[in-house]
DNA sequence: GTCTATAAATGGATAGAC
DNA sequence: GTCTATCCATTTATAGAC
């Protein structure tokens, strides 16, 4: 990809990000990348392509590989919040992170594409991991989910649910790092007690 | 309020929650009302303050109640699961509450009054009644609930966890009344077996 | 490939007739 | 109070010079 090209795309990221699909011109994308329109169009041939693209190839960036770096042979309280810190801070911590999940939101109705690349890559792959995790706990004994996809969703609904909705909204800000570990220990603990055997 | 306010107020909703703010020009609405444009105007300050006056009443409107209607002096596992069936009903399985949620996150930084009103109207009101539920079992030695409004925060997310993300990024439809009810079964007895004594 | 300039359409908002 | 007609700014997208 040109040099300019690349401008272009960040300028696109964080404009859209910024303002939304509709509120976000080609005019200001053009202005901020310090190029001119045509040169936009000459790289991009519209503007839903260009966001489609900058969106999904974002989705597959920020991805959420929740296991990388994660050692899973711990005990899984270790192992769970490690998870959950992970995820936390992609999702709700980082400002990104929560511009592009507020985004794939908006406009996933006006592109369905973009949705199931966002749910692919973020969600789903999360959620699968953890649930084959579970899976491998409740195989050795450690754990009753006869259920780890749904067990799954449950752990991953419990962990965000405290934060998400409200930092979305604007009515909280997003916690500190402390806040947000003493929160996840205690969360994993609950989760942990709720599938005990 | 006049037929014609009315008419407009109706038209607006639905716009606005099908195709968001920006999508939505003053011109449809008024065709959509079967008015002409300085009507809407006569009535409406401006295309501001009808979006923010037509999302806070739907807000209001649609509220969560989460109690409303559920015997609180039953077995938790029953009042929990009446209260969890209660608010994915209104969020997730209605397309209304879906679209109305996924139009005040999308449009919560352009209108942080917007995104209060839904904040405290909904979530924060179902999960304060939801901790001073669960502060009334801890009291009575029925579960273990050192902090209520955690607790709460951890159930409303394990409830819509599972169906809230892939409904809203439109990559799984909505789920039927006899799997919502089988899954929240499992969920409330996860999170009741997390919190007890 | 990149720019200046502009086309063609649509947006929010209003003046003035009735 | 309501409409027809219109203003003015802005939008997406492109033509043509360099």
């Amino acid at each position: 990809m040109s040099e300019k090209a690349e401008q272009i795309v960040s300028a696109a990221q964080s404009l859209f990000l910024e303002d939304g699909y509709a509120a976000t011109s080609m005019d200001a994308i053009a202005h901020e990348s310090g190029v001119s329109k045509p040169t936009v169009y000459s790289h991009f041939q519209s503007k839903e392509g260009l966001f489609a693209g900058v969106m999904c190839r974002m989705c597959e960036d920020i991805g959420f590989d929740a296991f990388d770096g994660v050692e899973t042979d711990g005990p899984p309280a270790v192992v769970l919040k490690a998870v959950a810190t992970d995820m936390c801070r992609r999702l709700v911590v980082s400002e990104q992170g929560r511009a592009l999940l507020r985004t794939v939101i908006c406009e996933a109705p006006a592109f369905p594409e973009l949705g199931r690349v966002a749910w692919e890559t973020g969600p789903r792959y999360g959620r699968e991991m953890v649930a084959d995790y579970l899976a491998g706990l409740d195989g050795q004994g450690e754990v009753d989910v006869p259920d780890p996809v749904l067990a799954a969703g449950m752990f991953f609904g419990m962990v965000t649910g405290p934060f998400l909705i409200p930092v979305l909204l604007g009515t909280e800000p997003p916690p500190s790092e402390a806040v947000l570990s003493e929160t996840l220990e205690k969360i994993v603990a609950t989760f942990l007690k709720g599938v005990s055997v």
